[in-house]
DNA sequence: TAATTACTTTGCTAAAGGTTAAATTGGCGG
DNA sequence: CCGCCAATTTAACCTTTAGCAAAGTAATTA
């Protein structure tokens, strides 16, 4: 009952006609996921739609040596799905993880599909949404093959501290995290850290960190 | 006249009611685009979905220092739209480019949101379409991110020896354009070139090559 | 045919990034 | 408060990839 505004107040229904709000509340289907667990593991056939309304879901990529990638996150207010969903027999190409304790609302293609078919404005929708993402894996790709490490992490940092310059945060990525999300490893993470904290570009200790000057990281970053 | 099959025999809209489909052809609009030719330029707004009937069209992304790397290419049959057919006001992130001499159907956003609205199957084919090349840009990232530039290379040569094993096939990609594909420079690519064939996986003179094993070289290039 | 241009090949060098191993530190349960 | 554990930090070394230069070979033009 409580939440089902987080659905009702998605921007990406939010053109839909009452009508088809209804039939969504009344498919979902509610989840909680305890900090860690996978959803849905790499390879998988997932024929499902999910809204992210409490935590934070990561999509990662293994490779064959153990690595892994950290593709994106999904925060509150924001919906992805599953290969399957759309194409039949198709495979996920990430394992989706709960970062903390995370709810969601799920819908499976059976139910969906009818419901899209029959509207076109959510089919449009739908479209917007698919279509934003593919911009996002177009940036993460552009910045994976430009650009080299220092000036990922430089962004990296960025994003986490937006909002709160000059002001400490404590260290909430382990580097092994910001690792994963950057496509490096932990020493290299650290090294270029203290790089920047030796050219006055952030203030960093043990335990937390923070950046003094945005623009001049990622500016210095790029050489 | 002449290729209006090509619309009415497409694979995305073969499931389409006979009228959507003849709204389709009303509403395409033909283009012939010379070698060497851009259709649009990384950062244009451009609101069109274009189905390709001739020739090749590849999607470069260019980086500051002058470096243009291929994402990938559209041969006939392929449908791509520019993300502002979807996105108003999101920017292209690649280029266009006329590999050949191409030909193309083109529509606008504005003749076709309208139609795709009221047909909910054609707006699922779309949608298919469109997670589709998720899926693809996927792979990629996962490609330019956990393997090294020998394995990208060994895929792109299995791929265009495909079908043709051990039969000679003409060099038709100079060591530049294969390096803009696989994100590397043409001395690193004639390297690798003469190091496989050092090992036997391919064969190959100055003008043409032949894979004798893809499976092998595949295998041997991941170290 | 000579000249020019575009590719290809190869060697050498440098930079970026990864690997390994060992030392350090902070936090936490006992 | 102590000892242990996991994360962090440092350092030395190695591998991969890029960059530059020079030389060779086709292909095209004059």
């Amino acid at each position: 009952m409580s939440h089902i505004s987080a659905i009702t107040e998605n921007p990406v229904f939010s053109r839909l006609s009452k009508e088809t709000i209804d039939l969504l509340v009344r498919f979902s289907v509610k989840k909680e996921l305890i900090k860690g667990t996978y959803l849905i593991n790499q390879g998988d056939l997932w024929p499902y739609l999910f809204l992210v309304t409490r935590g934070q879901i990561v999509a990662e990529k293994d490779s064959v040596d153990g690595r892994t990638f950290i593709a994106t996150t999904f925060k509150p207010g924001e919906i992805f799905w599953g290969i399957t969903f759309f194409i039949e027999n198709a495979v996920m190409p990430a394992s989706l993880k709960a970062l903390d304790h995370a709810s969601i609302y799920l819908w499976s293609q059976k139910d969906l599909k009818p419901i899209i078919e029959a509207d076109g404005v959510f089919s449009w929708e739908i479209n917007k949404m698919v279509v934003s993402r593919i911009q996002f894996a177009s940036e993460l790709l552009e910045s994976m093959t430009f650009h080299p490490i220092a000036v990922r992490l430089a962004r990296l940092l960025v994003g986490i501290a937006e909002g709160g310059e000059r002001t400490s945060i404590e260290r909430n990525l382990t580097l092994d995290e910001m690792a994963a999300r950057i496509g490096s490893t932990r020493e290299m993470v650290c090294r270029l850290l203290y790089k920047f904290s030796d050219e006055g570009l952030i203030r960093i200790t043990r335990t937390d960190f923070s950046v003094t000057d945005p623009e001049n990281l990622l500016k210095r970053a790029q050489k």
